[in-house]
DNA sequence: AGAATGAGTAGCCATATGGTTACATATTAT
DNA sequence: ATAATATGTAACCATATGGCTACTCATTCT
C-alpha cells in the first residue's frame, strides 16, 4: 500500500494537514479552517489520507475527529534511508564523477 | 524546490529509475531498457527528475549519462524525521486515544 | 558520404487530480 | 418540532499526468 503513501504526501495541502495533526487530533472543520481551500476540497484530501492510512477518523456525534497515524510514513522513510549515504557524500562525489572525463 | 521532489518521487517508475541509478550512472537507453514503458515516456520521467534535481545528466557524445543526485531527498527525509516519534509509538498510543472515550 | 544509433520533442489521447457550488444526511441545540 | 451545525457526496470544470507514435537532430560507425 506504500504507493498510496507516496501519492498522499505529494500534495502540499495534505502534508500541511498531517503537520497540523502532529499537534493533536482535530475535526474536519478545524482542519479546513487552516486553509483558504473550500471545506469540500479538504474533505477530499481527508478521504485520500484516510485511504492511505495516514489518518484515522473517530466519529464522535455529528463530528469526526481525525488522528494522525504516521506508521505508513515509516516505509517511505525506509526507502529514503537507502539514499542517505548518497546525499551525504554526494556533493564532492558527484563533482568527481562529473569532472572525471572532462 | 522541495515541492518538486515530493512530486517526482510520487511516481513508481521514477522511483525505480532512482533505485537503478544507485548502482551507478547509466544512459537513457539503458534506463529505458529496465521498463516495459516506451523510451519517450522514460525520457519524460528523466526530464522531471532532472528538473527536480534528483538526477544530473552529463552529455557524452551522442549519449547522455545520468547520475543520481540524492541531495534533494534529504529534505524529504528531514520532513519525515519529524514524524519518527509518532510512528514509533503510534500503535499503542493511537489505540489509547481511540479507546479513550469509548 | 550515408547508414545507424542515442535521445529529446511534438502532437495526440485517456485518465487522474484538485477545486468549486449545490445538495443530502445525521446529530445537536433551542 | 425546528433550526443550526458538522460532514461527506454529486456533478461539473480546468489542468496535470503518463503513455503512445511519429519525427527531428546530433553523433558515430562503415
Amino acid at each position: 500500500m506504500s504507493e498510496r503513501t507516496y501519492r498522499a504526501i505529494a500534495d502540499p495541502t495534505r502534508r500541511a494537514i498531517l503537520d497540523r495533526l502532529r499537534q493533536g487530533p482535530a475535526n474536519a472543520n478545524a482542519l479546513a479552517g487552516n486553509f483558504v481551500t473550500s471545506r469540500p476540497a479538504i474533505s477530499k484530501h481527508l478521504r485520500i489520507l484516510r485511504e492511505s492510512g495516514l489518518v484515522i477518523d473517530k466519529p464522535s456525534g455529528r463530528e469526526r475527529i481525525y488522528h494522525l497515524n504516521a506508521a505508513p510514513l515509516g516505509e517511505v522513510f525506509g526507502w529514503l534511508g537507502d539514499y542517505r549515504t548518497f546525499w551525504q557524500s554526494s556533493l564532492d562525489q558527484l563533482k568527481r564523477n562529473l569532472e572525471e572525463e572532462t
